[in-house]
DNA sequence: GAGTGGTCTAGACCACTGT
DNA sequence: CAGTGGTCTAGACCACTCC
């Protein structure tokens, strides 16, 4: 069966992988356990471990303990998505970046951002409007709220020299939070803003982040007509 | 300093994460070594490696040999993004799935086809055009193109009972591919097979898929307004 | 209770790369 | 060349969960 040499973690994934396509195990079925492979392929059990660990991390495997590996029925395919600074990503792609406040004040939001942000009713929340510009040209739209009683000290900033989402990435601990990919059809407040026609598909992203149980910030980022984001399975 | 008791991989990544956010070590600084932080932490080098490692790939550290372990600059977040199959997702919110193909022919594909499925020009390739739809609502316009050199006996496929994206998973080997998320603007074929308006903002995914360095398959997932794609980081 | 994956260890060698 | 991360091993124990 197997005269080449299974000796690294990667070359067990690809026997596995090759086995699967072979359909030599069927999706839903049992696959060996890790000691009996090990030993099948001459290598120890951590090596294997590693192996379909890593599989069951792309959703091609499914293990549970007791009940051993089965191969998925339905092949989810995991795509990992680089979410860049938005300074980062226009400077490397060589244009020179500039970020311009529109707004902000102290109001009470919305009640689908206060729903978002599990907020008390009636309380104010920080409200920043901003563009990202790409060599001058509109690159993201960016509609912000913070809650200020999950950020001390942000009441005191001054968001028209620097970006709200530098300053927290800075200045607040590491935290956890949730992404929505979607688009919008752009209405006249967008179409000014990213100066591109109104009635144009966008491309959206909005980002709760969160400390604990507490949310610090929700942002909308509204993409100029074009933008693309890309990544390799 | 740390009286607790750090054992586990997930406690030592803790760990590095508290001094990273207390900005023990800052962005751009050098960590000790594995070596030194495992005697530090008294556990062994594997398990400071594995929990660096983990770090290392959700972006918050960059490792390279000899030149050791820095805290990231400019702190790339990841978000994994699960790309279930059409009909799972929508089974899976309780709809009826129904897939219905619109047209099939065999013609000499537009440039940009060409182009990003390095064909050669002149040879003809499968074009499918069709639609999912949930509980008999559209949600996902699918136009793709399949390469018939890379892709053997797809020509007789009747692909007016199986969705060619369901018959290539369970025909074709384990493949690679890339992915661009974007919006477009829905044109008048858009809402009329998706039953929207003309002039909507949609959820455009594109995804070419390849075997080594032939491409089997290019397909252009245009989703219903209101699509969303969500994920936690 | 027992079988399976999850993890830890101590030691070893390898692979890459900065100097 | 030498220092660092990358990986493998053999063995051990633990944690979960199916029966």
């Amino acid at each position: 069966m197997t005269d080449t040499l299974i000796r690294s973690w990667q070359s067990v994934q690809e026997e596995v992988l090759r086995r699967i396509n072979a359909r030599i195990w069927k999706p839903g079925e049992l696959i060996p356990n890790e000691a009996e492979l090990a030993s099948e392929f001459g290598c120890a059990r951590a090596t294997v471990n590693r192996a379909l660990q890593n599989l069951a991390d792309t959703g091609l495997l499914e293990r549970r303990r007791k009940a051993g590996t089965r191969v998925a029925t339905h092949p989810i395919r995991k795509a990992t998505l680089d979410i860049p600074i938005i300074r980062n990503e226009i400077t490397a792609k060589g244009f020179a970046y500039r970020y311009s406040l529109i707004s902000s004040e102290k109001i009470v939001p919305p009640r689908d951002v206060i729903a978002r942000m599990q907020l008390e009713r009636g309380n104010k929340a920080l409200h920043l409007v901003a563009v990202h510009l790409a060599t001058g040209v509109p690159y993201v739209f960016e509609d912000r709220w913070i809650n200020p009683g999950a950020v001390s000290g942000v009441e005191g900033i001054d968001f028209t020299r620097q970006s709200a989402n530098e300053w927290l990435v800075e200045n607040m601990p590491f935290t956890a939070g949730d992404i929505t990919f979607t688009a919008m059809t752009g209405g006249r407040r967008e179409a000014e803003i990213l100066a591109c026609e109104p009635g144009a598909g966008l491309f959206v992203i909005d980002r709760t982040t969160w400390t604990k149980d507490r949310a610090i910030t929700f942002v909308r980022l509204v993409f100029a007509p074009g933008y693309r984001m890309h990544t390799v399975i």
